[in-house]
DNA sequence: TATATATCCTACCAAATTAGTAGGGATTAA
DNA sequence: TTAATCCCTACTAATTTGGTAGGATATATA
């Protein structure tokens, strides 16, 4: 399950897709709309906004913007950054593989099963983005 | 991910399914040849047989054996009964469905990018059974 | 019936993770 | 210069994870 982190982080994503192209938004304005905690929803932005997807500006009138378009940040990008892996075992993990010890990666049946496992979610969650999310909002 | 708990019952389960048809196996010899510590293996054990997956002899000549047969057990009722939900959110659970409060669950367009998510992962993790698992060790 | 062999049950524990909060520092617009 | 805003470091409570301890219960067999 995604942790209510990334969840939160989906919720800010989603609004600032929904402001893409107008002027930044505040922190505690996404924190009212999208029900976050504020303090939590800081550090939430700051770890977007150092994984690229986000930039921000100081002073009256700053705030949080997208940097990359909604249709160009897939779902699967987003819970790296906020949840960690993907896959169900490290071993077939693309972005934080971890061999298993105790365990011949050629010829585990395990590790097989959850390499199709994998492939089938993955094949969603990175053709899928922030556009298509806001899009399907009815 | 999967708890290290789980890989272990899909170890002792795919250790159990090559000795499916003879006789019972102990705990202590799965242990060994799985390399599960001993107790955590008891725990785990009990679990997947009041789950119905198992069923157990004691005394002598005693010890566990597959109830199912290895291609009537599939990999999405393992992980339920050890790991949990097999869904990325509470509100899209087929076995552990929550709502989510804040959040119209027929317009919310996060939770339809996950439902499709889990859709792809399910038609896997239920067409697989633990006989394609040991099918598989080359 | 006694004994050895197994599983089963209840309870406990340490370490890691999750879901935050607190408080102030740095930057910028006006 | 000051108010607004994001940024950084640190702390904390609750929950989950990954076990361990010790004995109770059931069973095969002599």
């Amino acid at each position: 399950m995604l942790s209510k982190k990334t969840q939160y982080a989906f919720k800010a994503l989603e609004y600032l897709a929904q402001q893409h192209g107008k002027d930044p938004v505040k922190i505690s304005n996404i924190s009212i709309h999208q029900k976050i905690p504020l303090k939590f929803l800081e550090n939430i932005l700051v770890e977007l906004k150092n994984a690229g997807l986000l930039e921000s500006k100081k002073g009256k009138g700053g705030g949080y913007m997208l940097k990359v378009a909604p249709k160009n940040i897939n779902l699967a990008t987003v819970i790296r950054i906020i949840n960690g892996p993907i896959a169900l075992l490290p071993c077939v993990s693309l972005n934080f593989y971890e061999k298993c010890k105790d365990c011949n990666e050629e010829t585990c049946g395990m590790r097989k099963m959850m390499l199709i496992a994998r492939d089938a979610t993955l094949r969603i969650l990175e053709k899928k983005t922030l556009e298509d999310m806001i899009k399907n909002e009815v």
